[in-house]
DNA sequence: ACAAAAGTGTTGCATATACACCCATGG
DNA sequence: CCATGGGTGTATATGCAACACTTTTGT
């Protein structure tokens, strides 16, 4: 290739993440508020720019540390939007991921040096976004629902131990509607996805619950 | 973001296509031989850089008719490749894209002015490539096989009509495997992916087939 | 005793698999 | 009549969906 090709040139890559957690059973997704131009002002998913001397996968982790305060989180590709003008100072395109966290063990900070605030906001109170990331939370949303059942995407909501109440009323707040208990315990127990650790969870007020987690040897999800 | 950042400069896009085809009942992939630096002579997938003024399916669709002739293919998002020394050239993120076509149809040209050499392979007969070509084409094949029933991944191996044994064949020859020919048959035609179209194969020292054509609504697969 | 949440089985239906024979055609 | 390849059905197993009652615990 020509390197000094000016069609080449002016080129950059954003890494994006539609964080997601289920909290006090709502399905919730992490935005922050910009602090710089463009879009100053504006609500957008966890993202930047990636650095020419990084991969994307440390540029995302990086931007998660440095916008919002987040480490250690597992994320999937799931689309790469190219649209030229989706970005008003040059051509950027948009690798984009998706996750799922505990938003009890995982603590974001409300500013940082790269966000003046950032909010677990309930789905359906999304507030117009900046960028194209209303399409992209969307598709990430559609994304979720869809894969929800074949891989361990919900790893990181639950990094310990879980009950499997606790993980099917995940299941519904994610996918917005009842699934039935037996056959969701079923499938899941039949699945080699999770594994009883033979510990027993005391909860006051309730009958005591099973406790599970996820087995080590992770199945993966193609794309 | 800060436009003049030296992190952000010198990134490029490659959009890249692990091309198939069933041919004789083989399963082959299109290779080029380049013509330029880096990698002149040897083989690789087809693509090539994203210029800043296109979209990476314009991207794509410009280097498959500029490296090989080729035009109008559909592929399919399956991966991205952003290790930072893929490329000795500059920092260059690959967004890899799959396709299946009918090299009776879709004729590619042996040489253009971007490629001195092009060629279907043999899938267990691929010379190494370069770049990370072998990587790619490898994780193409194993998405291919992976989702080749869940979708119409197929439509433009068979852009027109073609009868239930054709398909099989491909099917097998993909898979590198037998598949049972009665399911195989249930399956396809209980699925909305493929109708009848009423018309008859007449074939020279065969039984006569039904003609059949995949239907007009895609049925998508989610990345 | 009652309320709240955990735990448990069966049946029917749909789908996947395994498996063998008949039919049409050309030579 | 035979070789080639197209076309078909049945039986079994497995996965999914629908459905209600019992157990534990705290109040």
């Amino acid at each position: 290739m020509d390197i000094n090709n000016p069609l080449y040139k002016g080129q950059g890559l954003h890494v994006l993440t539609a964080l997601f957690t289920v909290d006090d059973g709502k399905f919730k997704v992490l935005l922050l508020k910009r602090k710089n131009q463009p879009f100053k002002d504006k609500w957008t998913l966890v993202g930047g720019a990636c650095y020419n001397n990084e991969t994307l996968e440390d540029a995302m982790n990086r931007e998660m540390n440095e916008k919002v305060g987040l480490k250690g989180i597992d994320f999937k590709l799931f689309n790469v939007y190219s649209d030229i003008n989706r970005s008003p100072v040059m051509r950027m395109v948009a690798i984009a991921y998706i996750a799922v966290i505990d938003s009890k063990k995982f603590k974001f900070l409300k500013e940082t040096s790269k966000a003046q605030d950032a909010d677990w906001f309930l789905i359906d109170r999304v507030p117009p976004l900046g960028y194209d990331h209303d399409k992209i939370l969307q598709d990430a949303i559609d994304f979720l629902r869809e894969k929800i059942f074949d891989g361990d995407i919900l790893r990181n909501l639950f990094p310990e131990y879980f009950t499997l109440p606790e993980l099917y009323n995940a299941y519904c707040s994610i996918l917005n509607r009842a699934i039935d208990r037996r056959n969701f315990r079923k499938k899941l127990l039949n699945s080699n996805l999770i594994e009883d650790t033979g510990k027993i969870q005391l909860q006051p007020g309730k009958k005591s619950a099973k406790l599970y987690r996820f087995t080590k040897d992770i199945k993966k999800i193609i794309i």
